[in-house]
DNA sequence: CTCGGTGCAAATTATTTGCAGACGT
DNA sequence: ACGTCTGCAAATAATTTGCACCGAG
């Protein structure tokens, strides 16, 4: 199962509205396969193969795609952005000492959260999405945390 | 139900094994009051009746309050931190039209996340806390959300 | 008196923007 | 060819830090 070939991803640029270019092409790829990068850390990735990518056009990329929902902004504390472009809802395993959000993805649970607020009386908010942060420390920081 | 007086604020400072000085008084005091502020925005409204406390000062002493258990950093999407020495487990209702960030409490959602999760086999992770990040937009931006 | 705390300004980090040229359609 | 996109570098925003001085305990 591969995740997303490259012409799958000019198709996603098109079907938005965006002009599929080759820096354009390359974050949203990397995108796919990072665990939340911020620009920096993506512009480190993509100069492995595209140096000429400037890092200004990485950050001018990643709002274009947010813009066009290709991806969105993961809330952080640390002050700086950080991206993904994995679009199913899910939430995010925060680890406190690494830094690291994983991606977390629970049906069940999300349907037990949306049943409590359809319940809920919500006055002059329209609710989008619902999303749980689960906040820790990984016990061993090079390992994968796992939740069955 | 007064929130907090200069002599509430001056003992939670010491207990926590800071120095009481007018500055950490009056961030902490400020933070106490406001609505998720960024360090800018404690400063502005500091500066009012106590212009020489420097920006750079909020800074360090907002990040020494973390550190010391009062007050810790909101997750945000804008790349700018923000604040809260709001204790309490608690949730944050996220405006995206206004960046708003209201806090949302809810004994009866805690309990029952935290039921399912004891339910889960959560491996090399050790979970402090799980927090609901509910996004919506506001329909009037003048007015409060409301949740029943 | 002694440190830790602070103001100030400079340094660092992160993001945005203006502009001239390059490129996708 | 056209208008958008990009590289580059300079501008702006946000945070951190060095240093000399101040003040609470």
């Amino acid at each position: 199962m591969i995740s997303n070939s490259y012409q799958r991803i000019k198709e996603l640029l098109v079907e938005s509205g965006l002009k599929a270019t080759h820096p354009r092409i390359a974050v949203l790829h990397e995108l796919t396969k990072d665990e939340h990068p911020s620009a920096e850390q993506l512009h480190e990735k993509i100069r492995e193969q595209n140096p000429s990518i400037s890092l200004g056009s990485v950050h001018r990329i990643l709002e274009k795609l947010v813009e066009a929902n290709l991806a969105y902004r993961v809330a952080t504390r640390s002050g700086t952005k950080r991206y993904d472009a994995n679009l199913e809802p899910h939430s995010h395993i925060y680890s406190v000492n690494t830094e690291e959000i994983q991606d977390y993805h629970d049906p069940e649970l999300n349907e037990l959260i949306r049943d409590y607020f359809e319940k809920k009386q919500v006055g002059n908010f329209k609710i989008t999405d619902i999303k749980l942060q689960i906040n820790g420390e990984k016990a061993d920081p090079d390992q994968q945390v796992t939740i069955l």
